[in-house]
DNA sequence: TCAATCCGTATC
DNA sequence: ATACGGATTGAC
């Protein structure tokens, strides 16, 4: 069995029995002589025997490295960045050894090192120290980092015959898809000489933005430079991975997920970590890859809320990369169709240089926008439109589009139909009796509550007076019925959810999608129609607008050019900002007057916010021991529903009184600061086993 | 005077 | 989380 040899516990079954007895003679000694006795004892290695461990324990005050004797028969598996067991506390718990050294600080007697789990290194210097960074960042701890940074290991696959050495990559410096962006040219040779560029990319639309990557990593695999490419979900790692093979050819790059399983994680984990591949392509897992010789980072579409990890400390893909391309001076892009306002900071701080098309080119390349309103009376002129509740002329766009190739409708959201509305102020309808939202049970009948169930006969809106209700969300099912009505002859396809489809010919038909499920067509759609842009707008949240304008780029981008006929048709608000934009094709303009608002409104990224949560009086204790940097906004507290959507361990809320929730909001230059106090303030609450309080630093939302 | 129990603190 | 030590309390 593995690791049987490597069992402390048979040592200690092998000390010869003269030993023994000393060692109860000296039953009664000082702290000193006892030191001696159990380093004797044990037998410790004989170079560097004190490996400083870091424990696996959920504690915040023990997050930091112990030390343990290295036993001499573990000598050789106890390497730095492998896993052992120790007695910790009383129990046994797993570790990571940081370090080897020569002596101990501890003043009082170090135990062994109970077993080598592996001798492989899965913890590299550079990833315990990004963890450090990350934890730090997140007022979260090294252990709960380490968990989303290190697969658990596969003993099977770790066996496995390593595979020959792949000879030196050499780059051809192919510069067909960069020397189109101004300054493209210079940063892939850069990439190459290794003056580590830090970029945002802001993407022509329809872009071959995976081919872009793929070279960045060859300019970069050129002088021998590793790279770590992140994407938002399994379409777009599909699309970098045939990239990737078809730029630097097989066997250069390993796909990098958490859903791969077990033991296929695991082995793209190992050919990574032993350095046989230097390229890593993945979603937010694959942040954390320890590459070897890291010389790039990248991240596509920054701005996808998949990058936002939902187990503690909660990072973000774009901030654990920017960490890393900080920390160790590695080069950096931040690409997308449209700019993040984190990725306009970047740019706006001076950190990275935009990459950015010519205005000329943008004008050729996109498509022509326009937007239309969407007012009852304009649907009421045209019967057909009304039938698909589509404006007229968005009605017309699409009959013309449909004879020159398929057409792209998004919806907004999944299902059939959501909530009610007032038809007039599309105030959100709400229950008389117990203001509970309203829906309808079925087409013919008086709406209901979902709360109380209560049928409601008569209503007037209280914020218009308006008695008229329509459905909030048409949904995409719904949406494509509908059409299929409006356009008999033309077949309807969708594509949401799970049902999500790769891609479409070039063939007359209406693609009915939601956001982030649009199908690129082969050639380009000849006409992308946006539905009910408004409702995108309605949440009440932090990146409502910076969302719903990403997604609109997205969708819009997958339209032909504007010289081949290519069309966008917006229903909404001609006034709206992010509609403009989009008229404009102007996503960094959209982006700079976002982080204005953002500024003014004390949002991230001007501000760093942390969120804290749990029962009333641990909340309250917590936000008076918080050491507070100057210029603390504290917002709250108020009740919050109790909802743990993120799965595995996270501290439990007690359920017996309904948790609060308080926002602690400082000016970004106290960020580290106030990250600081709430790891100090984690750290004496666990030690005193206080309730726990939920810490989250500059949440993805804040609903 | 000693044992059972509580509380606080360290965990190598 | 345990685990241990010192203080505290209670019965002889």
């Amino acid at each position: 069995m593995a690791g049987r040899d490597g069992d402390a516990e048979e040592q200690f079954e092998l000390i010869p029995a003269l030993a023994q007895a000393r060692a109860a003679a000296a039953e009664a000694t000082t702290k000193v002589a006892e030191k001696e006795r159990s380093t004797r004892v044990v037998e410790a290695a004989g170079t560097l025997p004190v490996a400083r461990v870091l424990v696996d324990v959920p504690l915040a005050h023990l997050d930091r490295p112990f030390d343990y004797l290295v036993p001499a028969k573990l000598d050789a598996k106890v390497v730095p960045g492998s896993r052992v067991k120790v007695r910790f506390a009383g129990q046994d718990v797993d570790g990571f050894v940081l370090e080897r050294v020569e002596s101990s600080d501890h003043p009082g007697r170090l135990a062994p090192l109970r077993r080598s789990v592996s001798d492989e290194p899965v913890l590299s210097p550079e990833v315990a120290r990004l963890s450090e960074l990350v934890a730090a960042r997140y007022a979260g701890t090294r252990s709960d980092v380490l968990r989303l940074a290190v697969p658990p290991r596969h003993a099977t696959v770790e066996k496995e015959p390593v595979k020959d050495a792949v000879p030196p990559f050499r780059d051809e410096r192919d510069d067909a898809f960069w020397s189109r962006y101004p300054g493209g040219s210079a940063m892939t040779a850069a990439l190459a000489t290794g003056e580590d560029p830090r970029t945002v990319w802001t993407a022509l639309p329809g872009d071959d933005w995976a081919t872009g990557l793929a070279r960045a990593a060859a300019a970069t695999l050129g002088r021998g430079r590793g790279s770590v490419l992140c994407v938002p979900d399994h379409r777009d790692l599909a699309r970098l991975d045939l990239a990737l093979t078809e730029v630097l050819g097989a066997g250069r790059h390993v796909r990098l997920t958490a859903d791969l399983g077990p033991a296929e994680r695991y082995r793209s984990f190992l050919a990574v970590s032993r350095g046989a591949v230097q390229v890593v392509a993945g979603t937010r897992a694959a942040a954390f890859a320890p590459v070897h010789d890291l010389g790039l980072v990248a991240l596509w579409d920054d701005g996808d809320d998949l990058y936002a990890e939902p187990r503690a400390p909660y990072p973000h893909t774009r901030e654990v990369l920017l960490l890393r391309a900080h920390d160790t001076g590695c080069a950096a892009i931040v690409g997308g169709t449209s700019r993040s306002v984190e990725a306009a900071a970047l740019v706006s701080s001076g950190w990275a240089k935009e990459l950015v098309a010519a205005r000329d080119d943008v004008r050729a390349r996109a498509p022509v926008v326009s937007i239309t309103g969407a007012t009852d009376r304009e649907l009421e002129r045209d019967p057909a439109a009304r039938s698909a509740r589509l404006p007229s002329s968005a009605h017309v766009a699409i009959r013309s589009a449909l004879e020159h190739g398929p057409v792209l409708v998004q919806a907004p959201r999944r299902g059939y139909a959501g909530g009610l509305v007032c038809d007039t102020c599309r105030e959100p309808a709400r229950c008389p009796a117990c203001t509970g939202p309203l829906h309808l049970p079925q087409p013919q009948l008086p709406p209901r509550c979902r709360w109380c169930g209560a049928d409601t006969l008569d209503r007037t809106c209280p914020a218009c007076g308006s008695r008229g209700l329509r459905a909030a969300v048409i949904g995409d099912v719904r949406t494509a019925e509908e059409l299929g009505r409006a356009f008999p002859r033309t077949p309807v396809r969708r594509s949401s959810g799970d049902r999500v489809l790769e891609s479409v010919e070039n063939t007359s038909a209406i693609v009915v999608a939601t956001p982030g499920a649009e199908p690129p067509a082969q050639g380009g759609y000849a006409a992308v129609v946006l539905l009910d842009t408004w409702l995108m707008l309605a949440r009440p949240e932090l990146r409502t607008a910076e969302e719903a304008v990403r997604r609109w780029f997205n969708a819009a981008a997958l339209a032909r050019p504007a010289d081949e006929g290519g069309r966008v048709v917006a229903v909404g608000d001609p006034a709206q900002p992010g509609l403009q934009a989009l008229v404009r094709w102007d996503p960094a303009g959209f982006a700079d007057r976002e982080a204005d608002e953002r500024r003014s409104a004390h949002l991230p990224p001007a501000s760093r916010i942390a969120l804290l949560t749990g029962a009333p009086e641990a909340v309250e204790s917590a936000v008076a021991a918080l050491r507070l940097p100057p210029g603390t906004e504290l917002l709250g507290p108020v009740p919050v529903e109790a909802r743990s959507e993120a799965p595995g361990p996270e501290p439990t809320l007690q359920d017996t009184e309904p948790p609060v929730r308080v926002v602690v909001r400082v000016p970004r230059r106290w960020g580290a600061e106030l990250s600081r106090s709430l790891v100090e303030l984690q750290g004496t609450r666990s030690a005193r086993k206080l309730p726990p309080v939920r810490v989250q630093v500059d949440p993805y939302t804040l609903d």
